[in-house]
DNA sequence: GCTAAGCTTGCATGTTTGCGCAAACGTACT
DNA sequence: AGTACGTTTGCGCAAACATGCAAGCTTAGC
């Protein structure tokens, strides 16, 4: 059975702040929308196009959905080809989801009944 | 079948830089985290003493957390109670899994291969 | 070699964000 | 009524961030 530690442990694996923080920006999802829809790779130049924004930042954009594991780039010639990591993306996701579930059924606790805020 | 503009329209619907940035400070993380571990909704002040913010800090992040569909809050007297909205949360979680998903295999785009960045 | 193309990186600027403090607000309790 | 407690909110400050521009770096083509 599942220890209220264990289950911080296990969402610790999860809850990196850097992940969430190359996911909140609005361009850098736009970028990462285009990647998913588009068959092939795409340069810098080509994700430029989609967002009124300077290739150098558009390249930076990438960079930083790079260096969270979300895409990966491939060098090809002078130019680089970035890819939406699909795989490493949704089974974060889902992993967290998962522990989420796991420490609330462990804890009997979150929101048992629905839509009780405040305003 | 599912076409690309189908899927930017899908997606569209779980890319909510609202949602990532609320999740992207550290310090929200930590509340996260403890509201996953603990079994009743936790006040301001209970929650001020996990992490070294001065509670009007914790206050705020809350405020964001709730704002963002993560939390809910209740107001019991004078102090107010918030409990992880853990259904929205993985929902989201997991519907933006399933999108990615969906756009993917629609699109033979995204990762054939693994781990061929260039550093 | 030289030039041009594609990308990255340093710099300056304007904006956003997180923070503590103090004041304000609402509620319980006497 | 008055006081104390829990929470929210306005304010000012410092750090982080997004952006455009320009310079630098690598590679393709002549």
């Amino acid at each position: 059975m599942e220890l209220p530690e264990a289950c911080t442990e296990i969402l610790g694996g999860y809850l990196k702040p850097e992940l969430f923080k190359a996911l909140s920006d609005p361009h850098r999802l736009a970028l990462l929308a285009n990647l998913a829809v588009t068959p092939q790779p795409m340069t810098v130049s080509e994700a430029s196009n989609c967002c009124d924004v300077h290739f150098s930042g558009v390249s930076r954009h990438l960079s930083i959905l790079k260096q969270a594991g979300i895409v990966t780039a491939q060098k090809n010639g002078r130019q680089v080809s970035y890819q939406l990591n699909a795989k490493t993306l949704t089974d974060l996701l889902r992993g967290l989801a998962n522990a989420i579930d796991e420490c609330c059924a462990a804890n009997d606790c979150c929101t048992p009944n629905e839509g009780e805020t405040h305003d």
